[in-house]
DNA sequence: GTCTATATAATGATAGAC
DNA sequence: GTCTATCATTATATAGAC
């Protein structure tokens, strides 16, 4: 499937080696003579498309997340096993990409605000669409709720060099997949917990501490210095 | 509570330094110079104590390692909810040893692996006990199961930026945790799910190419290109 | 657009005095 | 143990020819 990958532009022959060499090495330890050697041009010619090598690393953030930003407009009124599915699916061609992710997400990029922000609304709105049609429970923090869906199925996809090795793999299989779907799906079936207990028993502490109140779970200024355990 | 921050030795004060440098800009663009600064000794006193950057990174690794591992022994029977609050909770002292965390487990240093493994171990631990004693559901395959739930775990952890900024705080603060409760809880005593369809669907699927056999999830040899969707 | 120099700055590391 | 001074290397970036 080696797509047309020769007759690119120079530019952006050039744009994704720096993609995949700061995906492995990141951005700091990765020279711009590295880069122009993967390409196949000379340092200069680098600096004078891009300007600098911190130009060059806009470009390759933009270029990121318009990527996956695309990704997200194709696809809608998807469940949760499918954004877990489109995020490690279909990977061989765009690891590269993933790994640049990652470390968009640690470091502090102001490109990966955004890209966070994109994840964060696709998964709000495939919770909002999915309780509506009753194929989800409705949560008593929507908004909380999207948070950690995004956390959780961004965690898998940052570390999932951890995620192989668990599995006894060096990168992400079908196999691997495939034997993810049941007990995460059951996860967010059946959940964890036997009972009603741990979730009664918070929601008994915590009205407690800031009075009654409704079940609507809004930010509470308290400052409680000593949270329950 | 500013303990005891001055007196510690020398040697001491360059490792925290370095890991806080370390996790704040990463290895490759944190100088032995800044972290000279830092500690308030000169450059070439961290080489003779360290031998190399590579050196120092190498103790820092250890250093953050052992503070995890050594949390984790005194840590038994926890629940699920108390394993991120554990990992999200008396923060601002630690918050230095989480940000070389999430760059230790996407960079691939050697420890960060024995740091996963280590983390995993405590997660599998915990659903078995749990398991064991009716707190939780009996999932259909245990290590995988763990492994997610070690991989949700760290999520919060390393995107804990993103997090923050989700909730419209720069830090992860109290009423940040205590909004997050419920939710979470919600997810993982309920699910998110309404019913079993999905669940259902998937095992179908799934055993109509592999064949009929057993709920026991092994990691299966089946290398079809063409994954459902 | 693309290259071959080259300037300039910063870095990791060493030598040796105290 | 700790410093100052310095080396050797490497990095980004520029100048200018083609």
């Amino acid at each position: 499937m080696r797509s047309a990958a020769e007759d690119r532009t120079t530019r952006a022959r050039i744009r994704d080696a720096a993609i995949s060499r700061f995906g492995q090495q990141g951005f700091a330890s990765t020279s711009v003579r590295q880069i122009a050697q993967d390409a196949g041009v000379s340092p200069a010619l680098i600096l004078h498309h891009f300007g600098s090598k911190k130009g060059l690393r806009e470009v390759c953030d933009a270029h990121v997340v318009n990527e996956f930003v695309a990704e997200r407009d194709g696809m809608t009124g998807a469940d949760a096993s499918r954004l877990m599915r489109q995020a490690l699916d279909s990977l061989e061609e765009r690891n590269a990409g993933l790994d640049y992710l990652a470390r968009m997400l640690v470091d502090d990029s102001g490109a990966s605000d955004r890209l966070f922000d994109t994840f964060l609304s696709t998964t709000r709105e495939m919770l909002r669409e999915q309780i509506a049609e009753g194929t989800m429970r409705p949560q008593s923090d929507l908004e909380a709720t999207a948070v950690y869906m995004t956390l959780y199925g961004l965690g898998p996809v940052i570390l999932r060099r951890q995620l192989a090795r668990a599995f006894g793999e060096t990168t992400l299989t079908t196999s691997l997949l495939e034997r993810s779907t049941i007990p995460v799906l059951e996860l967010y079936t059946h959940g964890l917990y036997a009972d009603d207990r741990l979730l009664v028993a918070a929601k008994e502490a915590l009205s407690r501490r800031s009075g009654p109140r409704s079940d609507k779970g809004e930010n509470d200024p308290n400052q409680d210095p000593d949270p329950p355990r």
